[in-house]
DNA sequence: GTGGTCTAGACCACA
DNA sequence: GTGGTCTAGACCACA
């Protein structure tokens, strides 16, 4: 994986492991790579990775048992709640710039169309 | 004007020049704000304002007259080859993450439709 | 090293550190000096070399880890473009002087071979 | 004329200046343009004209006489010594910078030579 | 007044 | 330790 270079690479590791969460590419309880497997895999430092993870914790996607590793958060509902608050995220500030850009509803509708089909 | 905590200073001045120059808020060959004044106004630092003006001299969004300012494009045709990049880049990352978290094509017009009307 | 007062210091650091990557003193993939141990040899502020560095990095020149250092570009083929470049542009530069001066071909060779040997 | 935006204008204007005194362009005891003759020709602040002349004139290559405008230097031995300095400086520089780049007294005048047959 | 460079020094992100 | 950003403030070049 490549990461861009003018953001922390922990910043991009959260919000790739969020999308796999989000997405269900991660499921509900499942174990997560081991930290240093992670590392190893992205080809960052292991304490980038615990940062990740640490963050990840702190907003609930995932919980730790120690000596064991990481795991998605088991609630399936609150899950649900992050895919809708980061649907809620995107889709709010795309439509923003957009608009900042002076495009109109349908110019933007008519534009991802375009893109799509 | 207030920025956010987890980005540099002037990648933020620069995205919102950048949108104020493709919207047509700030026209082709118009003078920007001077150094001095634009760091007053956004309540930081000149050289912060320096290099933002600098790095969108680099990409050609403006350009200097020593002694006197800058100014903004006076090529149209180029400002609006940034405009097309810009809205392309937008779309493609919006869609990009939304396809992500598998959302599928009539998923993602629904949501914005919703969001807009 | 001194510095010529008639030119920004950053400009001059640069056109060293390029003739040292092009005539080989700083070796593909080699590391350069730290920003801080440079401006400290070079008795100037680390932000100057920051400068420095960073246009050299926009050129292509070197690349950076970040919390790790300044390194010399791996590609090769592409230092070699680079010294082929810097080449050109000496000797254009120096016979455009010479034919403004009213020098002939043979004139140039002529007093560069005496200054040679 | 186009200028580098990198280096002052009016050093650009000296050096055009007295590249086309040493040439005989500007023949010695020639008039010059008046300063804004000239300004107005090369788009540049009469000012910025102002400052070259005098820096010329303590150079010792142009004279002026109050209310009737600049001249060459009607000495024209000294317009050789002139002539001969300005050589020199080109010459050392270019083979310096050559030298730094690591190449031979043989490959510098190889080099040259392909370029001017 | 306006841009451009530079210093001194602080603090954060990352390894 | 190393790079990256930022502030405060000075001084010069140019118009």
């Amino acid at each position: 994986m490549k990461f861009e270079k003018d953001r922390p690479i922990y910043t991009q590791l959260i919000e790739d492991i969020e999308q796999s969460i989000i997405s269900g590419k991660f499921k509900s309880g499942e174990k997560l790579p081991s930290i240093r497997g992670y590392a190893e895999k992205k080809v960052v430092n292991p304490n980038t990775v615990q940062k990740a993870y640490s963050e990840l914790e702190r907003s609930g996607y995932i919980f730790s048992k120690r000596g064991v590793g990481y795991f998605v958060n088991e609630d399936i509902v609150e899950i649900n709640k992050f895919k809708c608050k980061y649907l809620e995220l995107q889709i709010d500030e795309f439509i923003n710039k957009m608009s900042n850009i002076s495009f109109s509803k349908e110019e933007i509708i008519e534009k991802i169309k375009e893109k799509l089909w």
